[in-house]
DNA sequence: CCGCGCCTTCACAGGCCCTTCACAGGTCAT
DNA sequence: ATGACCTGTGAAGGGCCTGTGAAGGCGCGG
């Protein structure tokens, strides 16, 4: 069975992420992404549940050094929130650890029942 | 093959700290520190079961020595203590050695049921 | 040439942190 | 019991960090 890098598979909760494929689905649904933003999914996903700096996010998605005061990364993260929140309601993916970074990590929001208005 | 200082885990009962992932969980679910709360507990935690002086935690979570009248310590640990208590009901990490120190070692609440919700 | 999406950079606002106070509760020796 | 010292705790002031909406440039397809 496959382990080949081709096959990476990237699950966070309700979120799937496939590098190879850029390709990012939402409960199995595509999610539409542009290049930057799937580039930072990606840099997070890869490191879920784990704690990353913007000076790394900015290197593994732009491939070069973060310059002091750029907010790129700030912004992205914005993006990528906005579209994940509207794709998965109830879930609370990318968490701020002031001064530290990002950590993607699948958890409820807070607050939120087990779609009791769905259905 | 891994034992590399990045692997550093310091497990104290339920707590489990990473100093090089800037991370510390709380029964596996990430605790939301600060910079400075975060340097206080790894402070702590690589002393465990051992009294850290004033000076010494100090001395090791900001890296300069401690002034006398200096409330910085008791002010930290105090909020330390809030959210490892908000995250750990019923333990008791943090202990207050008058005149010594403070020490973190993991022991449970005086008079702490497991069932907190039963009934 | 025009419209559209994407990336980058601003500017402003809001929130979180660190430090320092002030005061209360405790402890201990006298 | 009393005074001196130690620790717990809540709050205020400023500063730094992050969230957010928007403008300007560019490149591409129509």
């Amino acid at each position: 069975m496959e382990a080949m890098p081709e096959s990476e598979v990237l699950t966070v909760g309700p979120l799937e992420v496939r590098p190879a494929e850029d390709l990012a689905l939402a409960h199995g649904r595509p999610l539409v992404l542009s290049v930057r933003e799937h580039a930072v999914l990606v840099g997070l996903a890869r490191r879920a549940d784990r704690i990353v700096s913007r000076e790394e996010l900015y290197s593994l998605a732009w491939h070069r050094d973060l310059r002091p005061g750029d907010r790129s990364v700030d912004v992205y993260v914005h993006r990528l929130r906005s579209k994940l929140e509207a794709a998965l309601p109830g879930w609370n993916l990318i968490h701020t650890h002031v001064g530290f970074g990002y950590r993607l990590s699948a958890e409820r929001s807070h607050g939120f029942h087990t779609d009791a208005t769905a259905r």
